[in-house]
DNA sequence: CAATGACCATACTGTGTCGTATGGAAAAGC
DNA sequence: GCTTTTCCATACGACACAGTATGGTCATTG
């Protein structure tokens, strides 16, 4: 209760730290929210894999203490689950967006999807998926988002690839081929293979799309 | 074969606790080499992933301490590395009994590839392939290994397409369309996609290997 | 200005793990 | 027989982490 006269004694303006300072953030008040603290896990997530993603180190990469996580979380497990819903939303955003088309320019929408799958300018989003789908490996929950993601973007594909004259059985082992094509190649390490690649990874998407 | 009256009393051939007893092993005489202590690691790492793979958690499977674990190897990264070069002599040995082949047999070689890899007895053999592939996110070594091994597999399918008459570009990407699809599928939660994935599988191989 | 609540720091307990040090028991060599 | 080597158990120190408890510091509100 008695105020015993404010342990932590002068600092008045100057930062110490500079920069990833528990104290203080830089900003006046630069107050973390959930949606911050979800950020910053699936950058985490995509370095580390889930087996990183631990609160002191999340905390640390806030500049904050995991006092304040456990503010915003009730455990980290529930920061878990906010990340896979956040993942879900992103993923079902950015499918409806990629696969959305004028009739008649199908084609050309399936290999723009593989294109921007095997594009290394999002690495950082085919990292996540790869370390969502490794945990995917261990994790119920993370299992069943994976599986609700896959069968929309096969679902969606898998139009396209109707509308391009084929049955439907083949446009879903079409849809299953694509996408399964995309992640083994980014799971893969193959460069000395080939010195043109971009052929051989033209040749495959001629392959997926083509009648 | 006498039962020279032991602490362990009475249960003369039963096994004393019945499994996982550091006190003991079971046997008489039961002696560890690292050969067994790789084994046991892949074990751990198909299941829990390599973060999972703990000196403690090992030594418990085994049946022993860690103080026999730190007789067989200096460290915990001495068993990563003999867990990969181990793994990458069975994979080794695997592609060239799978695509050894009597001239003519090619194609249905290669279909025989595609089985052997989607099947489901050797679920094993890909939670372990993915488990390392994971590791080699971020681990240099076991992304050297990983590479050593798709640079092998992708030659020895690829001769496999040449000698269906193939050119060398188009048999190299039909090699990358090969493995990158197995691996592929086996990352995908696609289960309720369709009653018939025999099928949709089927069409997927010919979609490989036919011309 | 006082009181309240949002937000975060600090300190603490408990657990799991790596690696080391050391001793003990069985087997092999003499 | 005795000694040495092999193989493992036990105990220990150090660290990283999850989660809790508690208090401090702001801003907002009456």
């Amino acid at each position: 209760m008695e105020n015993k006269a404010v342990k932590s004694t002068a600092i008045p303006t100057a930062i110490p730290e500079a920069e990833t300072r528990p104290g203080r953030t830089r900003s006046p008040r630069t107050q973390l929210d959930p949606e911050r603290w979800v950020m910053a896990a699936i950058d985490v997530l995509a370095r580390d894999g889930i087996a990183g993603l631990r609160v002191e180190v999340l905390a640390k990469r806030c500049g904050v203490t995991k006092g304040s996580f456990y503010w915003h979380f009730k455990d980290r497990q529930a920061l878990f689950d906010a990340v896979l819903a956040h993942w879900k939303r992103g993923r079902i955003r950015d499918i409806e967006k990629t696969t959305a088309v004028t009739p008649g320019a199908e084609r050309e929408r399936l290999n723009y999807v593989i294109e921007v799958y095997g594009a290394s300018r999002n690495r950082k989003g085919m990292e996540i998926e790869l370390a969502i789908r490794d945990w995917a490996r261990h994790d119920a929950s993370a299992a069943a988002i994976v599986e609700s993601v896959d069968l929309y973007r096969l679902e969606c594909t898998r139009k396209l690839f109707v509308a391009t004259g084929m049955t439907d059985a083949e446009a879903k082992s079409r849809s299953l081929l694509l996408y399964a094509c995309v992640f083994g190649l980014s799971l893969m390490h193959y460069n000395p293979f080939d010195d043109n690649l971009p052929n051989l990874k033209q040749r495959i998407a001629e392959r997926i799309v083509a009648d």
